[in-house]
DNA sequence: AAAAACTCTCATACAGGTTGAGAGTTTTAG
DNA sequence: CTAAAACTCTCAACCTGTATGAGAGTTTTT
């Protein structure tokens, strides 16, 4: 080792980077050594590059990317710099908007997989206080009950790119479901009225979004959309049995959906449920 | 198109996703097409395997690999789900505290900038009041206005390596500077004392960190190392001009340092200042 | 002078795709 | 029915910011 002039093994080890990292930043031209040996082109550094090496991680660590720093390194344009992290001052922005609406994500589907867990066994009746809900929902263009499975997948499509459209996140698409007038409920007939994702409070404001007022809920749970209707009578039956006045639509709700288990259906946890007023 | 069939093409686009990932998708086994034609080889979807699909996207929303992905996939365990997605969950605030470490160091690199191309031209001497600060220092272990340039660099790069050991955010690595004893200032001997990083309010207190106190600074402003020892000077003569007792140590501040425009010398904008009493 | 430690170049791998070339297949228009 | 348009196939290369390793050569230490 000549005097003042650092090998890079060394380089890399004062500034805890690996060497390969500073061959990679000597060929794209980030930091070249001062002075490689024309023999036996070893590299060698100055001491005094640190202070552009430090410039380098400090960008780094900004979150700027190699090609950006070289840039601004390059230029020597103070104003470039600040634009650049202006710029990135916004992604950062965005970037935590995200996370969050990730860490909500998880939670809601940690809590969703407990509740799996937790939940009756299927064909159990409940009568429960549900606190209001948040819905994201179209009308379904055609009555799918008719029509099966098939038709449903296109509908959630179409909702699905209408959440894409309007650019509003995606992440909120896992309790999904659909609503039934109360008359049809009654009657007895299957009609389709609007399919709908769940979306919690911090989910924009907008043309699509309704309440589903809070209260007191019966309830039937199931594992498959195939025996919806089944279900749903057997719901209608209990109602009229115990003489409960169905106070609304009648909402098919996924609970879980996790299609772990199968590649071609949904493997699903629902909950059939009408609002009920006590006479 | 054979009914109930989709192409890759349209099973791309109903998902909104691109060919070439349902490609990748089937490669790595996330998801195959219900049918391939043996002659054309032309891969074939069911409308059903949305389902899956859905989940793939949903769970890469939530942060997972797609390896992670195809494992829950073919385990179809919901325990395997979950401790994936409390892992994910400590990552993703992990992240997040990070982002809000980059954020509040590009405002402060902006200001940095801003207050780069508003500074007063070298020589200025001004009296300014100066909030107090917290820095992160260690004391220097040579007296590098002895040395030169190279000590400064060690003794720079160890109170760096010091940052790392204690695993404290690197980020902070840009406002550095250096302390002088008052005596040793007051005598007109250049003796350093401390090496310092600033910090700010939500840096993790450690033994390292001290509180700097608001106050009045006669400054003087200056944009290399070099002419330390001269604007050093200058400023002593001046508070005695004008009879302004010092009332506390030395600081050499480094304001800006964009080392964009050498490779070999740290492009600084520098502030020399010194704590006054007003007798 | 030998051994240990270091460095060189070149190649490969990672994730999660994207892009493109060149060939073959299906659908549509006339 | 045929030609053109649109689609799809495979295979390969590219992206970022490194990490890892092979095999050869160089420097430092013993």
């Amino acid at each position: 080792m000549k005097n003042e002039l650092l090998s890079i093994g060394e380089m890399a080890k004062i500034n805890n980077i690996s060497v390969s990292t500073l061959r990679l930043y000597d060929e794209i031209g980030l930091i070249k050594p001062c002075y490689i040996d024309s023999e036996s082109r070893y590299r060698y550094y100055n001491i005094r590059q640190n202070a552009r090496l430090d410039m380098i991680q400090y960008m780094k660590a900004l979150g700027m990317e190699l090609k950006e720093i070289k840039e601004v390194l390059e230029s020597g344009d103070t104003k470039l710099i600040e634009s650049i992290l202006i710029r990135r001052k916004k992604q950062v922005k965005d970037q935590m908007a995200n996370l969050n609406l990730q860490l909500a994500a998880i939670s809601r589907t940690i809590e969703s997989l407990e509740r799996y867990r937790k939940s009756p066994s299927i064909g159990t009746i409940t009568i429960e206080y549900i606190p209001h809900r948040k819905i994201y929902s179209m009308p379904t263009s055609i009555n799918f009950y008719e029509y099966g499975i098939e038709v449903y997948e296109n509908e959630l499509k179409e909702l699905k790119n209408s959440l894409i459209k309007h650019n509003l996140p995606q992440i909120y698409y896992c309790n999904a479901g659909t609503t039934m007038k109360k008359e049809s409920f009654l009657e007895g007939r299957l009609e389709s009225d609007e399919i709908f994702v769940l979306v919690d409070d911090e989910f924009p404001q907008s043309g699509n979004i309704k309440r589903i007022e809070s209260g007191m809920y019966v309830c039937i749970y199931l594992d498959s959309f195939d025996d919806e209707p089944e279900y749903a009578k057997r719901l209608l039956e209990y109602c009229i049995e115990n003489d409960y006045k169905v106070a609304g639509d009648y909402i098919c709700e996924v609970l879980t959906e996790f299609s772990v288990f199968d590649d071609e259906k949904r493997g699903m946890f629902l909950r059939l449920q009408v609002p009920v007023a006590f006479r």
